[in-house]
RNA sequence: CGGGAUGUAGCGCAGUUGGUAGCGCGCUUGCUUUGGGAGCAAGAUGUCGCAGGUUCAAAUCCUGUCAUUCCGACCA
């Protein structure tokens, strides 16, 4: 009894009371980040980092086999570079962070910290960029930026943040159209397959796409919630960026051309994206291709002879085919480590006690849904690698229904507000791609468009909103 | 940026007529335990977020400020 009042007090926020809550605190307890001292900047701790670079990994390769280099640009963008091109200002001055000091002297031209880094890409491609021979240019770095936001939540939106960003440059439009879908196929299969988050890969509107962008491509998750979260983004920037910074190639006709731009990203916000996607009540669970841990093995009854050395054995085996594996031999209980590795969303945990060793058993238990599986010692590997993959698909199998679930047609506006009032997801209605009706849908029902998927059936042919002819698809929702 | 809540030990919290700070967990040591957050015993741990002010005296009252959080607005 005492022991069940304990556990109560203890216990997370329950995520369908209040999925924020339950939210910052996952994100605590499971040791992800910290808080500093300066408001919207999040430590990382080595738990959470290594998400981060088990992303990273991935990513960093699957980028390579397209062609891509990594390169590194300044953190710092002169006042002068960053207002070159308008409508790329525009959308990012309100919230530039701003260097006006080096020690005591005032700068003579203040400097932002880059908040994204087109602008520093463009002022060196126009110095490395003169023939068509030397297109095309295809470049990322990896590295942290800056966007001063009032509102701040650990890993969705800070105020630094790390990510990828890739910047490349074309001598066609097309070529430049095509590694702008690439990029979104990396990231949608990416997120589907590593992740095990479905996502809708679509258009965003002129409203919601990048400043400065001629389209946006982007690649939408729904949260346990309801809620959107968009993962990542694809922009291609046709010629306007290169005209603005003077960015010429002569071509083989002997004419000189602007070239074609994009620009793709994925940030640490992922990591939001996957907590909100598969956690639950008992914490994080992640998925193996980014979890740090894969595997944890519980010795049971530790001091018992043989127990140690057959859970090293299993260790042992299980790094020897690559699986990300940790022996917890410390002096807590099972139960809290049971606990406490669930917490940390440890996809698959393996049993070892005297009992097992007895009948040269383990116990294999899987985080989403606990199952218990008594694994005869010689299949070992095979157990745990199936149980690996078998976790990966149901997770993303639960996410897609969750999806599913939360999935609704209007085809009207009073359908779309009563919907919209009682439910949050995805909403699918057809627009006739006026800005009027996207502000209008904003304040009637209070959704935006997340995207125009680009594989979607056309559900009917008249703007939910004004009824006039529908030039396209949207799904509607609320968005983190 | 507006409204609400919060800030006291590593974590969770108590602390009102203002009087020199306490509980649980965790931590340290020892013994017993170990298949869902173990038990007993003995210990250690605090610029009460920060800065001013009122007062003989401030965790407590006042002002400001910083941070966290929730709800809006804004924004990717």
């Amino acid at each position: 009894m005492a022991a069940n009042e304990k556990k109560l007090v203890e216990q997370i926020t329950s995520m369908d009371e209040d999925f924020a809550k339950w939210y910052t605190d996952i994100v605590k307890k499971a040791d992800l980040i910290d808080y500093s001292s300066v408001k919207g900047c999040m430590i990382i701790r080595p738990y959470g980092y290594a998400i981060w670079e088990n992303i990273q990994k991935i990513l960093d390769s699957r980028f390579k086999e397209t062609g891509v280099e990594n390169v590194y640009m300044p953190m710092f963008i002169p006042e002068s570079l960053l207002t070159k091109e308008k409508d790329h200002v525009e959308g990012f001055a309100p919230e530039v962070a701003w260097v006006t000091h080096g020690g005591h002297e005032k700068l003579a031209e203040r400097l932002c910290v880059r908040p994204t880094s087109e602008t520093l890409f463009c002022e060196h491609y126009a110095n490395i960029i003169k023939s068509y021979r030397d297109l095309p240019k295809v470049y990322n770095q990896w590295c942290s930026v800056v966007r001063w936001e009032k509102t701040t939540r650990p890993f969705l939106r800070s105020r630094e943040f790390l990510w990828q960003e890739g910047h490349t440059m074309h001598r066609t439009a097309e070529e430049a159209e095509a590694r702008t879908v690439q990029m979104l196929g990396v990231y949608a299969d990416f997120f589907e397959n590593d992740l095990g988050i479905p996502v809708v890969k679509g258009q965003k509107t002129d409203k919601e796409k990048f400043a400065g962008a001629v389209a946006t491509y982007t690649v939408e998750a729904l949260m346990h919630d309801g809620k959107a979260l968009q993962g990542g983004t694809s922009h291609n920037f046709g010629c306007e960026f290169a005209k603005a910074f003077g960015i010429q190639f002569l071509d083989s006709d002997n004419k000189l051309k602007a070239p074609y731009q994009t620009s793709w990203g994925v940030s640490t916000r992922i990591i939001g994206g996957i907590i909100m996607t598969h956690g639950d009540d008992s914490g994080l669970v992640l998925p193996p291709a980014v979890a740090p841990i894969q595997v944890v093995i519980i010795p049971v009854q530790q001091h018992k002879e043989g127990v140690l050395d057959a859970a090293s054995a299993i260790a042992e085996r299980l790094k020897a085919i690559g699986v990300r594996v940790k022996l917890d031999d410390s002096d807590n209980s099972p139960g809290w480590k049971f606990s406490e590795y669930e917490m940390k969303g440890v996809p698959l945990r393996v049993e070892i006690g005297p009992r097992d060793l007895a009948e040269n058993k383990c116990v294999i238990v899987r985080r989403d849904n606990r199952e218990k599986a008594f694994v005869n010692l010689d299949e070992l590997e095979s157990a745990v690698k199936s149980g690996l993959e078998a976790l990966r698909k149901a997770l993303y199998e639960k996410a897609l229904k969750n999806r599913e679930n939360r999935t609704f047609v209007a085809e009207n506006l009073e359908e779309l507000k009563k919907i919209a009032a009682e439910n949050d997801g995805y909403i699918k209605a057809m627009w006739c791609g006026d800005l009027e009706c996207e502000l209008k849908l904003k304040e009637d029902a209070d959704v935006t468009s997340r995207c125009m998927p680009f594989d979607m059936e056309a559900i009917g042919t008249k703007c939910v909103c004004c009824g006039r002819e529908a030039k396209k698809l949207v799904l509607w929702g609320k968005a983190y």
